[in-house]
DNA sequence: TCTCAAATTTGATCGATGTCAAAACGCGCT
DNA sequence: AGCGCGTTTTGACATCGATCAAATTTGAGA
């Protein structure tokens, strides 16, 4: 463990915080001590500027990502050049590790959308990897499983609710499950929030003020939650 | 090879056509000998008529699937019974995999669209074989990732495009890919089609009539297209 | 070929959300 | 505490697609 830390220091610009946030990626909580140490190695630290792109649809997909600050934007563009967010990552997510077993490009772009610090980790080393270690590919397995179940509950959820709904259900998704009131803060601002579920910014903050009559306030950005069992029959 | 023949013809119901789609589906071809035999060791074939359930979201997800013949559709309900369809599985398709690794539970509702044949996979077994087996292990990761990226495409599709420009992309994704016409068969009903482009019938049948003027004409299942080029500036 | 139920199309209407513009607000900075 | 910029909200409007109902077509089976 001690050989962890120092590879992890010699990875210059790693701060405590976003060593915690590494170290408790579902990517590699499950892993022996000598495949961590090789997933390590496969991997450099990068810090980003807010509204940097970090690849591009098209590109040789010779990377994947874990973010351990800040917030990414996945998204891709019609031909009139409209964006549409695919996915929003949030520290401790990984992103493009589809491409592992997936196709030699990237199929969508990636953006920074506050200042970022990423791991990046070496595609073929982390296939090659998963290719001789039965713990690797299990964590890419578990990994892969939940981004395809989250990104089919986004296809449903996008075709069975309005925006206040959608709105209500993301407000419970973080919130203490009780019934009674409850307060939380947005992690980011609301229109990186309006993408995430595939709103315009207008189309959000309607969907806020519909639900103040479910006795939901928004200032800034704290919401506080009257009653969320009130909110759940929305 | 022979003990793999008998093995299928033990499991009776079998007819070599979907013998051929089981060994063609992206899960087996990769496996070796051993692993193949104990692939089919874990399964079993059932045939349903049209509009059965195959599962429910909140059973236990005690098996997984591959569609041998006829179409599966997965989807979930809104509180008033609205049904929205996540993913339509054709012959050679696996789905919910993403159980394996994913959760006790299925997240959505499975219902055959068509008299239907299945193998159908102990989730269990095959768990502990990729844990054993590397090409078991590859070929989930696989499966997941394709899965994983139609997934992403369908979240950008439905929020970049209109339901003419959706309908467009599905005859160009399965026309030859030359600039003439050309001339395609729907492998199944429009109401099917209309849910896995996440429409009504009735707006498909729109976005039809609104292909007419772009050189696209239809009759029954029987689709004509007067100049793929054309249709790719839609 | 004929029949009939089911699937599809068409028409009319409505509600939801995108778009553009302008006003109001929040937040970091000094 | 006040300033100023970027974000969010509000308003007006246009558009798209859902819904309901009715007409029409399709295709499987007699």
């Amino acid at each position: 463990m001690e050989a962890i830390t120092d590879m992890m220091n010699g990875n210059l610009k790693l701060s405590s915080r976003d060593r915690a946030v590494l170290m408790k990626t579902p990517f590699l909580t499950g892993l022996s001590g000598s495949s961590l140490v090789r997933m390590l190695s496969a991997m450099s630290v990068a810090s980003l500027p807010n509204r940097k792109s970090i690849f591009r649809e098209g590109d040789n997909a010779d990377a994947f990502y874990c973010v351990l600050s800040g917030y990414v934007r996945l998204y891709r563009l019609n031909r009139e050049g409209r964006e549409a967010d695919i996915r929003i990552c949030a520290p401790g997510d990984t992103f493009a590790e589809c491409q592992l077993y997936g196709g030699t490009k990237y199929r969508y772009h990636a953006q920074t959308a506050e200042a970022v610090t990423l791991a990046k980790f070496d595609m073929q080393a982390v296939r090659d990897l998963a290719e001789q270690e039965k713990d690797v590919a299990k964590a890419v397995m578990m990994s892969l499983s939940s981004h395809l179940q989250a990104s089919m509950d986004c296809i449903a959820n996008d075709r069975l609710h309005t925006a206040p709904q959608r709105v209500a259900n993301y407000i419970l998704n973080r919130c203490p499950v009780d019934g009674g009131p409850a307060a939380i803060r947005l992690p980011f601002q609301k229109s990186l929030l309006a993408g995430q579920l595939g709103l315009a910014p207008e189309a959000l903050s309607r969907a806020f003020s519909t639900l103040r009559k479910t006795g939901v306030t928004v200032r800034g950005r704290v919401i506080q939650v009257g009653d969320v069992g009130a909110l759940r029959e929305i």
